[in-house]
DNA sequence: CTGTTAGCGCATTCAG
DNA sequence: CTGAATGCGCTAACAG
């Protein structure tokens, strides 16, 4: 079975007795085109199933693909896909196309895939900075690739960055528990090494020390042990002689096996409990919760990249979005001496 | 600020004092160079910081990227991100980058988008189906551009296909109802015009007819208006003095819809509850459901893709993904009368 | 093992 | 308003 081939701008222009320039100012211009001209252009491309091919304009056009790359570390992470959904949208509407890879959140796939993404000469790269630092994208970004850190800022290289209010997010959690006189509260994480982990913990820190409790490490379970037993820990924690009468968690990974182990433990004054990230089934459990739109997340990243690719030069922008405290039910009972 | 500019293969060839085709070879076939002459355009490229050019390499070799596209229809639905996430993978390991782009559900939108990735010549094509007919496909098909329909076959259009074991898997589920003794099931999907949802509800209808049970039509609450309330019509359903003893779900959507509904009403026993779709905090609320892969799903769509790409010759292919039950409580209840 | 020639499909000059 | 020539960056097909 021997494939037709495909028609190029040439064989439009043949069959519509028209140069291939004009068809080219059909498909692009559309305007210094006599109207009686378009038509003929425009039959012969439909008889011949013509369609432009994408990669020889753009090359033609300074080598820059219509595509914008968003570089993921987990791809398991609904998160991060609420984050590429508000990227592609905002993305499309400016006539971008997503390239969305994953780097499984390992340094060395990192640099891997950004070399062959930024092979494809994508407009603009989107990243969630894994590696230590990303200095070797200083030269990339002196050559005119616009790149935009996601979620975590980056290392040791100067660019536009959109991250959450962490930090304050979680201080209003742990204040609002504070208020409410609990002192022994618990912070639990895993992965904890995170940017944006290590950020809400520094809210707790500062939330605790407001009221003058110190000591909180003992009261912090951080683990970056994908296979540890945070489970394990929770029910470790709770059974303590000073069980914590309250817990706070990093992000929605912790939250989900915080609840599992508080099904498993039979306590009679089960902890209040505020998690890190809105889900799906909190307002059904009546879990409180520190929510935030991963939505606009992507979109603000989006428009901070085409911002720039229309203006390489303009001031370097960090945008900080943020976070709401919603109050369901477990963040707010009181501290009950166990 | 004038951006330096970027080296192309000619660049190195000067600095290494060899032609551009010997560059050429060094990045990609990688053999048939001479040791010192590999590492004298190593270091030059290095110095120039050269990164071959994806797009120009593509145009020569036959005009097609190194990119395949996966268009899905609704980009907020975790399902659909699951299945990406396989696509991506299995891609990756291949060497080929993810295009990812939504329709919104619109057949307009669908038929606008895969006209802008087919200019960007993809390798392939997958695609969750949305308009009536995907027809329009056949002539890029016959153009060589391989075509994976996921999660729903196309309409007039012969191409691969996965699709997961929608009829039988619920078919099972109400099954393991009536042999507890339930015969008033309801059925609640929204929206429901889907081809999964239509097959999910066969597998509920024939495995109702199995046990004499014909007329269900009363029990079948479908819509397709996504700001309709099933929250409201569950209600309704539970009230009517022959309530149903259990419901299953058409998918996650309704499942969640149907769990909040039954949280809001008091009935003194509740229904049995078993979803299709499996979801992360099922096992915590004790939700027996209809599980499947979506990963897989997606794993499965690429390898079509890659398969055709390897072999563009062979026999069309439909998988079917089996679906497992998933007992945890719900689905376990007896029938008693309300 | 290496170089030369030609051209992938299109758009940017610059003329008419 | 339209056309002819030229080349984007790279790689087949041939030489040598």
């Amino acid at each position: 079975m021997v494939s037709p081939t495909r028609a190029t701008i040439e064989d439009v222009a043949r069959l519509a007795g028209v140069s291939a320039k004009t068809v080219s100012r059909v498909f692009a211009d559309s305007a210094q085109v006599a109207d009686h001209t378009r038509e003929r252009v425009r039959d012969a491309a439909k008889r011949l199933r013509f369609r432009p091919n994408t990669l020889a304009r753009d090359l033609r056009r300074g080598g820059v693909s219509s595509t914008v790359a968003f570089l993921i570390g987990d791809i398991s992470n609904p998160f991060y896909f609420a984050v590429a959904g508000g990227i592609e949208q905002e993305l499309a509407s400016a006539g971008y196309t997503m390239l969305l890879a994953t780097t499984d959140d390992s340094a060395q796939t990192e640099r891997r895939v950004i070399d062959a993404l930024l092979g494809q000469r994508v407009s603009a790269l989107l990243l969630t900075p894994v590696a230590d630092d990303q200095s070797y994208l200083e030269g990339e970004r002196h050559l005119g690739t616009p790149i935009v850190a996601v979620d975590r800022p980056p290392r040791d290289l100067v660019a536009d960055t959109v991250v959450l209010a962490n930090r304050s997010g979680m201080r209003e959690a742990v204040r609002s528990l504070t208020d409410r006189g609990h002192r022994r509260i618990a912070f639990v994480a895993n992965p904890a090494s995170l940017y944006s982990v290590r950020e809400r913990l520094a809210g707790y820190r500062e939330a605790l020390a407001e009221v003058e409790v110190q000591d909180t490490v003992r009261w912090e379970h951080l683990s970056d042990d994908p296979h540890a037993s945070t489970h394990e820990a929770v029910r470790t924690l709770l059974a303590s002689t000073d069980a914590p009468t309250a817990i706070v968690t990093g992000n929605n990974r912790a939250t989900s096996a915080v609840l599992r182990a508080l099904r498993d433990i039979s306590t009679p004054h089960p902890p209040a409990v505020i998690g890190f990230d809105d889900f799906e089934y909190a307002e059904l459990l009546g879990i409180s919760v520190v929510a935030h739109d991963p939505h606009e997340l992507g979109r603000s990243a989006a428009r901070l990249a085409l911002d720039r690719i229309a203006d390489p030069g303009g001031r370097v922008r960090t945008i900080e979005l943020p976070t709401r405290l919603l109050p369901r039910g477990s963040g707010e009972r009181p501290p009950v001496e166990g």
